[in-house]
This record gives C-alpha cells, sequence and structure tokens, in this order.
DNA sequence: TCTGGGGTCCTAGGACCC
DNA sequence: TCTGGGGTCCTAGGACCC
C-alpha cells in the first residue's frame, strides 16, 4: 500500500481541517524546501503540477518556470508522522503481519488474514475506509511477494488497485522500460542501454551469469526482480535502525572553522540525543561535507567503547572534522552514527566509564529529561544560539 | 538556473594477522 | 633478490530508496 502524493495529500486534509477553503490536491501545487535556506526542492507534486512536467527531487526555482501560478506549500514531518501512524493504526486491523517500509508505505501479509474474504476485497475495503476516514486516497499492490506487490502499487495512479500475480508479469511488467523496476536508478539504467536492455522484459530474458558477470550481487538482484522473483518475508518487527544521522544544507558557504564547528555541535547533540531515546551506543561517528560544487566526501572513525554520550560524538566528530578539512567553502554538513548496539547489552562499557564520563552521562540524562518534557528546542547550549537560523526546525520537538 | 534529509547496502582497497 | 594464500576489520565512496 502506498499513499498518493502522500506529503501533499496529507498538507491538503490538514489544511482543509483547518478551515483552508482551497483542496491544494486540485490546483497547480507542490510541497517545497526552504529555497532561503537553499534546501528548496519539490518534495510533492499535484497531479496538474505533474502535467506541467514538474518532477520530484527538481529544484522548486525550476518547477516555477515549467508553471507560473504554483502554490508552494513548506513541510510539516509533525503532520507527515500523524497521519502515517493513523493509517499504520488503520491497516494494523487487517493483519499482524504488517511492515512500514517507508512514511507512506506499507507491506501487509494477509496470508493468514483473510477470514474467508476475498484478497481483492480485502483491498478495496482498505482503499474505502482510508479515503473515508481519513481522507486521502492510495494504491494497493496485490500478489504473492514484496517485490510484485510493490510493482503493482505503482501501476497507474491514483486510488487505484492493480494486481500483478506471477502469471500476469509478462503482460504487466515486461514491457515497462527498465527503469521502472524497484532499485534501477538513474546511474543504471545507461548502463543497461548500452547492452540493448531497454525494458524490464529484456533484462528478464538476458543471460542470468551474463548480469552476475557484469554487476555481482547487483546484477543478480536486477535478474530475480525483472523474473518477479523475491524470496523476503514481510517483517513485522520495528528493526533498532542501523545508523543514525543529521545534516543540514548551511544557508550560505561557510569556510571558517569554528563557525562549522559550531554546526557540528548542533549535529552532534541532535544524533546523540536520539541515540540515547533509542537506547542505543554508538561505535562508529562518520563527518560528511558536501562543498560548493557539490563534491560530497566523508570520514569515519571506530570508537575505543560505543558511546552515546553528547561530549564524547562532538569531540570525535571535531576531530574528524579538522583532519579531513581542506579549507574550501561549505555547503552541507552532517554527522551520522553507525555501528549501533543495544546499550543494554553492552555493560563493559557502562563500568569502564570514568568518574568523568558518569559526571557526564548525568548530564546528558538530565538534559534528555527535559527535552522529552518540554520539547527537543526547550533547553540548548549557549554557543547553539547563533547558529539557531541555520539549523532547520527539529522534527523531535512534539516529544 | 539550482540542486533536501533521512536512511540501507555493496564494493574496492589497504592494514594487519597467521 | 623476489616472494603465498587465507582471513578479518576498517575506510571511503557510491548506488539506491522514499
Amino acid at each position: 500500500m502506498d499513499v498518493n502524493n502522500a506529503f501533499l495529500s496529507w498538507t491538503a486534509v490538514n489544511m482543509l481541517k483547518k478551515g483552508y477553503k482551497v483542496d491544494i490536491r486540485t490546483i497547480p501545487s507542490i510541497i517545497g524546501g526552504d529555497e532561503e535556506r537553499r534546501s528548496g526542492v519539490v518534495l510533492a507534486k499535484s497531479p496538474i503540477a505533474k502535467k506541467f512536467g514538474i518532477v520530484t527531487g527538481e529544484p522548486i526555482y525550476f518547477a516555477r518556470k515549467k508553471c507560473n501560478k504554483l502554490e508552494v506549500f513548506p513541510v510539516d514531518f509533525k503532520i507527515f508522522n500523524k497521519y502515517s501512524n493513523d493509517l499504520y493504526k488503520l491497516l494494523s486491523e487487517y493483519t499482524d503481519k504488517i511492515e512500514r517500509f517507508s512514511i507512506d508505505e506499507c507491506f501487509l501479509d494477509l496470508t493468514h488474514y483473510l477470514n474467508g474474504k476475498k484478497l481483492e476485497d480485502v483491498a478495496y475495503e482498505i482503499n474505502r475506509r482510508v479515503e473515508k476516514e481519513l481522507g486521502f486516497t492510495v494504491n494497493i499492490g496485490i500478489s504473492s511477494n514484496k517485490l510484485l506487490a510493490k510493482m503493482a502499487s505503482d501501476f497507474e495512479k491514483p486510488n487505484k488497485i492493480h494486481t500483478l500475480y506471477e502469471y500476469e508479469i509478462e503482460d504487466k511488467m515486461w514491457p515497462l522500460p527498465v527503469s521502472d523496476l524497484f532499485m534501477i536508478g538513474k546511474k543504471t539504467v545507461p548502463k543497461l542501454y548500452n547492452l540493448r536492455i531497454k525494458t524490464i522484459g529484456d533484462l528478464a530474458r538476458t543471460d542470468k551469469n551474463f548480469l552476475i558477470k557484469k554487476f555481482g550481487k547487483f546484477g543478480l538482484m536486477m535478474w530475480n526482480y525483472s523474473n518477479g522473483i523475491d524470496e523476503t518475508e514481510v517483517n513485522e518487527k520495528e528493526d533498532n535502525p542501523k545508523s543514525i544521522g543529521n545534516s543540514v544544507t548551511l544557508p550560505y558557504d561557510m569556510i571558517n572553522v569554528d563557525e562549522i564547528e559550531k554546526v557540528i555541535i548542533a549535529l552532534c547533540d541532535q544524533v546523540a540525543y536520539r541515540l540515547r531515546y533509542n537506547n542505543l551506543i554508538a561505535n562508529t561517528v562518520n563527518v560528511q561535507l558536501r562543498t560548493s560544487d557539490f563534491k560530497d566526501y566523508s570520514h569515519q572513525k571506530q570508537l575505543k567503547f560505543a558511546t552515546a554520550s553528547t561530549k564524547e560524538i562532538i569531540e570525535v566528530a571535531k576531530n574528524i572534522f579538522e583532519e579531513m578539512y581542506k579549507k574550501e567553502p561549505i555547503r552541507l554538513v552532517g554527522v551520522r552514527v553507525d555501528n549501533l548496539e543495544n546499550k543494554e547489552q553492552n555493560q563493559i562499557s557502562i563500568f569502564s566509564l570514568m568518574e568523568d564520563d558518569k559526571k557526564q552521562e548525568k548530564i546528558d540524562i538530565v538534559l534528555d529529561k527535559l527535552k522529552n518534557k518540554y520539547g527537543y528546542n526547550a533547553i540548548t547550549r549557549a554557543g547553539k544560539l547563533d547558529v539557531e537560523n541555520i539549523i532547520k526546525r527539529n522534527r523531535y520537538e512534539e516529544k
């Protein structure tokens, strides 16, 4: 199940509920980032905006050139999370085996949950109920595995239900351009075109071992997907995250080390907070930089002991930054922690805490309590105040 | 012209070990 | 002087997804 134009639909529903007279789904409109903060890209578009050739991911600036009556509405993840949760709750009535694949997509395994009903009828019921009770539309794809169901959900939109059973692969999936296949992105398409592979069918009929030789594991995956093969289960348990990161495009290119480090501190603050919120500790810290000419590079460091301490993560991140920084104008800064483990399962590092670390941990705990109770931005460090306008509104605020 | 931010997974090369 | 084969772990970068 996939929400149609999720961010735009959810914004529309929310605005209507607040008394706004126009349904922004019926006009040329988009959900976009903040152009003043240089994060102005299209995140979702209305069907009419799409007719003007506007595509997700392109700069709003371009989008406006394509349609001068375009209306732009801001991103609000607080709203998106709310509708995503409402939807998940409704879908959970139909099966325990449900996987949240993204903020607007779920896989439902109905194998043992049909209670004598027909699969298509259940899909129809879900579709109707979501529209009636939540106010937005969804596409539903039906099949025997996740890959095929997902491909089916991407067929004609909006508000449609499609099947893609194995016997339908040849008719419904093989004629599609190879770029429509899940996991075939813009770098792979030209490589396949050079091999005269233009449709999903072309890919499916290509020799499997040739693809493996050419593309390795990825080649096997492509071949499997093009033939509708996917053995993965619907994963109903919420996995721990494998990494936690925070990055920000700066309002102007920065070159001053002190200035950039202030941003890094703010990023670490949030990353460490989220680590502790999830009861995790990290073994690796990673710093990412993007230069003004859009070159990305990153450096990482393994820690001696896993940690969730704000102070420790800041220290490591600063070291990494100073080591890698080549005194060039920086557009984006990011901090990410990796190799995460559960705090409880790692007693060693807790016993190995030095007195100073214990003090630091207490500070983190007190700050977390304040943030949990009064919002992430309820308390902040003095050095952060002057870069506050740099850091985006924090999506954890509602907690 | 202007180009987000959150992630996952894979690969190649180098260091180091026996 | 010229030189193995196996393995693990770490790092940097890149592809893809929504």
